[in-house]
RNA sequence: GGAGAGAUGGCCGAGUGGUCGAAGGCGCCCGCCUGCUAAGCGGGUGUAGGAUCAAAAGUCCUACCCAGGGUUCAAAUCCCUGUCUCUCCGCCA
């Protein structure tokens, strides 16, 4: 949610910040209504107070043992006009909240300026793209035939988008989690490490609330209506909700978390898009980075994670490159957001892997997390970041096809070598006549 | 799932329907005192919104004692519902 006094006191930077976004905002209904709830707000609390002192004068009186009656009919008439204000209030209020949880955050200054994902900015581009003297294959198909990925099975018993992995699909996929939890939380040259949290794969709604899928992006989440819970669409939900409502010390900034889970999308607006192959599912592991950070250092910050999810991607000698987001590809509820994008033979571009982004007030606001100041010990919102590092998945997928030889068989790179139990080379395996 | 108990400030904990944003203690901060430390002494110490103000400080108003309803002129206090926690029993990876 935007600082409501930002937007009163400018709104023509929201308007502006709103239009490079593309999105339509009625910014000056919000405005008016606002201002009406703000007057009805004012007009109850006169009456309250005048209904309070009437109320202590009462109890006065009656101890005095002086008679009350006209004060009494005198309190019954204000009481009814602070139940019709009130309702008034209420009804203008709930109004007013929908429509604030429905502004998506203003981009950073640094964030250029576009229309759509043609127009990110390149940052930086990373390891050279592997050449190959046969044609690469893609993933699916490599895993297929080495039989360590089964999506035939899998969408027999959940559906499209599904996918089952065998042996040493399975055992890289956890060697993938454990190498990322590893590096995350042993220290290194810039920075503490990360402390690792195991959390709920199932939120409340109001944990969306505060980190921004809810309301507005209900339809990419799963529910499970009975208990009206929601399964995580991303660490970052249970994670940057660990605080939720908590004021906590500067000197304890930043805290850095990293989690792995299961992440649950329903994909609503993706049909068609990406329906080969682990890319696109509706269940998928990613181990996260949150940071919880002073306003001030969060943009430093955003740098900081960001190498801290490349640097995965380096060991493991995968070829990639960093773009900055437009205004008119960032996320919701971003400030300013940088993709890490892995290279993937087989398609011979550059695939997301990663989306680290500095939310800054943002989500804080909506959660309530602050922190109190050293120096005048005034409270006030922390700024929110996290990033993928990495998207499980779709690491399996880069190294399947960077890592694929001309035999069929895929080359184990060597930081994955300590996890695999002696598999340097993962070659065609069958374990019966069934593939 | 069954039975019972509970939810108050950073923590512990009191609170007869009005003078309670809330005693007392701990912790923390400032000061005094003392070779240092500890102890002792004095003071301070919630959040949000609003009014006043050039601004800050200060003062004042409103709300918040798990949440939502209700009773009442008046609710931390009484009633109802929900949530969560704890104890016992049952079940269970």
């Amino acid at each position: 949610m935007l600082d409501r006094n930002r937007i009163l006191k400018a709104p023509e930077e929201a308007a502006r910040a709103f239009k490079s976004r593309r999105v339509d905002v009625d910014l000056s209904g919000l405005l008016d209504l606002d201002a009406r709830w703000f007057d009805a707000n004012r007009e109850w609390e006169s009456l309250r107070e005048r209904r309070n002192s009437l109320s202590a004068e009462i109890g006065k009186k009656k101890r005095a043992g002086e008679p009350t009656e006209e004060l009494y009919a005198e309190v019954l008439r204000i009481n009814e006009a602070i139940e019709a204000t009130d309702l008034r209030r209420r009804e203008l209020d709930a109004q007013r909240e929908e429509r604030w949880l429905h502004l998506p955050n203003i981009p950073d200054a640094s964030v250029p300026v576009g229309e759509d994902e043609t127009d990110n900015v390149e940052i930086a581009r990373v390891g050279d793209p592997p050449s190959f003297s046969f044609s690469p294959r893609p993933h699916w198909e490599i895993g297929s035939t080495l039989g360590i990925l089964d999506f035939d099975r899998a969408s027999r018993m959940s559906g499209a988008r599904f996918s089952i992995l065998l042996g040493a699909g399975a055992r890289l996929e956890r060697a993938l989690i454990s190498f990322m939890l590893d590096c995350h939380t042993t220290p290194r040259s810039h920075g503490a490490p990360y402390r690792e949290l195991s959390v709920p794969y199932m939120v409340l709604p109001e944990s969306l609330l505060a980190t921004g899928q809810l309301p507005k992006f209900r339809e990419e989440l799963f529910h499970v209506a009975a208990d009206d819970l929601f399964l995580i669409p991303t660490a970052e939900v249970p994670v940057t909700n660990f605080y939720r409502g908590e004021i906590l010390e500067e000197a304890d900034l930043p805290v850095k978390f990293v989690a792995y889970t299961a992440c649950f999308r329903r994909e609503a607006g993706a049909a068609g898009k990406d329906t080969r192959g682990l890319i696109r599912q509706h269940q998928f592991d990613k181990v996260e980075l949150v940071w919880l950070s002073s306003p001030e250092s969060s943009m430093e910050n955003l740098e900081l994670l960001t190498r801290d999810a490349t640097e995965i991607l380096e060991r493991l000698g995968l070829p990639y490159r960093v773009i900055s987001l437009c205004t008119g590809d960032l996320g919701f509820s971003s400030a300013k957001t940088y993709d890490v994008e892995v290279w993937l033979p087989s398609q011979g571009r550059y695939r997301e892997i990663s989306s680290c982004s500095n939310f800054q007030d943002f989500q804080s606001r909506r959660a309530q997390i602050r922190y109190r100041r050293s120096s005048d010990r005034k409270v006030g919102l922390l700024h929110t970041l996290n990033g993928s590092a990495l998207a499980v998945g779709r690491t399996l997928a880069a190294i399947l096809e960077n890592y694929q030889t001309e035999d069929g068989s895929v080359v184990v790179p060597d930081a994955l070598l300590p996890y695999m139990g002696g598999i340097s080379r993962i070659q065609p395996e069958s374990i019966s006549s069934r593939p």
